[in-house]
DNA sequence: CGAGCACTTGATCGCTTTCAATAGCTGTGG
DNA sequence: CCACAGCTATTGAAAGCGATCAAGTGCTCG
């Protein structure tokens, strides 16, 4: 265990995810009942996190880095149907065993909870229960816009949807204004972006390719991407460009 | 207002939701502050029961009849993200307007609740806010699941995966056995269908007709379904067919 | 320096869409 | 009563998009 996983090891109240994870609406008191049965844990990128079909022994919040919740078929075809970002929670209260594989896809820091104390603990604190619920409802609501895109866009439109999404949130965390060129680095392989987005690697990689072409994205190596003009973007997501963010 | 809509003007221990709606936890007393605040209304088949982007006054319960959830782009796209049957939520607490449409495919039958009463219920009834979580885990195990559907299977599997759901559904219903041949209506038009699996009405037309010829299905009329062998109909979705029923 | 990995690019194939014609059914009105 | 409109569904032919198969590049690491 490294020095910035120890460096977890303190009161809630520093926590970097304090005000957006399940604990968001917790009372210094809730807090401290919290704090008393949590541990950290950290996964290594590319590390299995939990296996589809087996005992779920705890539940957790990512604290840092970034997982993904996969389906895979028995011929191998996988579909990504989640993205855990910092705060996402994983794990489902009332059921033993879990629904999806999930992986580290960089290295990642966890708070984990055993299963039973939070189950018992969520049961007595509203709070806890309501933030759940809510977080609950928006990762539905990510879920269905992700329908329409596996559903009725073309592969074009399917990289620009992921491209707005990702420069939207890193605009949201890093409270740059929506104006002016926008720069981030894909938290994903060409592969991981394929199963997100119901395609192949070869077509995520031939869209990119012409994006860049038309001057819709800059990129800088592999992984580095410039939006020049994120309206322009939006417009190729087949969204509407005037305003209208959700979240 | 007919009959049948009257007669639902009763106590709730009467309601044929009772049991699995939003107010399946609760006990007697909180029964009888919903059963105070609640009203019914009626839709009739096509009718838009709401608008995407409207102000959402009220919440409710499918009591009887069937409704979707869609979502259109601008060019008239449309991807249908949920399936509303009896029991199942409409609306959302803690957000003003409605991020779907929501279309009466038949005619139904909703017991409503004026939002704000809705909510300061729900604030002081654990019962409720608990069930309203576990119901919206289970749409977004759902959705998932329709997430690996919409991106990674054929036309036929992607039919066949549909025909299963609503088979396995009403078997659930009717309590029959999985043995024997399974009869059903479809409940939705072929356009209906296509938006739902992200398919046109023509791919969708010639995949029933394809199930037909090889005897996966048999139809009496265009609605009617006969399936002969559910292990093979779950075979041709591409779903392990020993067991893992996960409802 | 070579193995391994992520990625790119090219050529071809095939599934689903698109465009189009037709059938069956229901309800309406001359 | 029949003609016709309107709707749902089926079927055919052709086109196009993304998948598949294949080769090659650039990078890191041992």
């Amino acid at each position: 265990m490294n020095a910035a996983v120890m460096s977890l090891h303190n009161k809630c109240d520093d926590c970097p995810i304090r005000h957006r994870a399940v604990c968001a609406h917790c009372d210094p008191q809730e807090l401290e009942e919290l704090d008393a049965i949590k541990y950290y844990r950290t996964f290594e990128a590319g590390q299995t996190i939990i296996w589809s079909g087996d005992k779920m022994g705890f539940v957790g919040s990512v604290v840092s880095g970034i997982a993904t919740l996969t389906q895979t078929m028995e011929d191998g075809r996988t579909q990504m149907v989640g993205l855990l970002l910092p705060s996402d929670f994983v794990g489902r209260p009332g059921r033993d065993s879990a629904a999806y594989n999930v992986v580290a896809t960089t290295n990642i820091v966890m708070c984990c909870f055993r299963k039973k104390p939070f189950e018992e603990l969520m049961a007595r604190t509203p709070h806890i229960a309501h933030r759940l619920l809510e977080m609950t409802l928006d990762e539905l609501d990510a879920a269905r816009e992700w329908m329409l895109v596996l559903g009725r866009k073309t592969a074009r439109e399917k990289i620009a949807s992921l491209l707005s999404i990702i420069a939207r949130r890193d605009a949201s965390l890093s409270q740059t204004g929506v104006t002016g060129p926008m720069v981030f680095d894909l938290p994903l392989t060409r592969e991981a972006m394929a199963d997100y987005l119901g395609l192949t690697l070869e077509t995520v990689s031939r869209q990119i390719s012409a994006l860049k072409k038309d001057g819709v994205i800059h990129l800088e190596g592999k992984r580095r991407v410039t939006i020049p003009d994120l309206g322009r973007l939006m417009e190729e997501a087949g969204d509407d460009s005037d305003g209208g963010f959700l979240v």
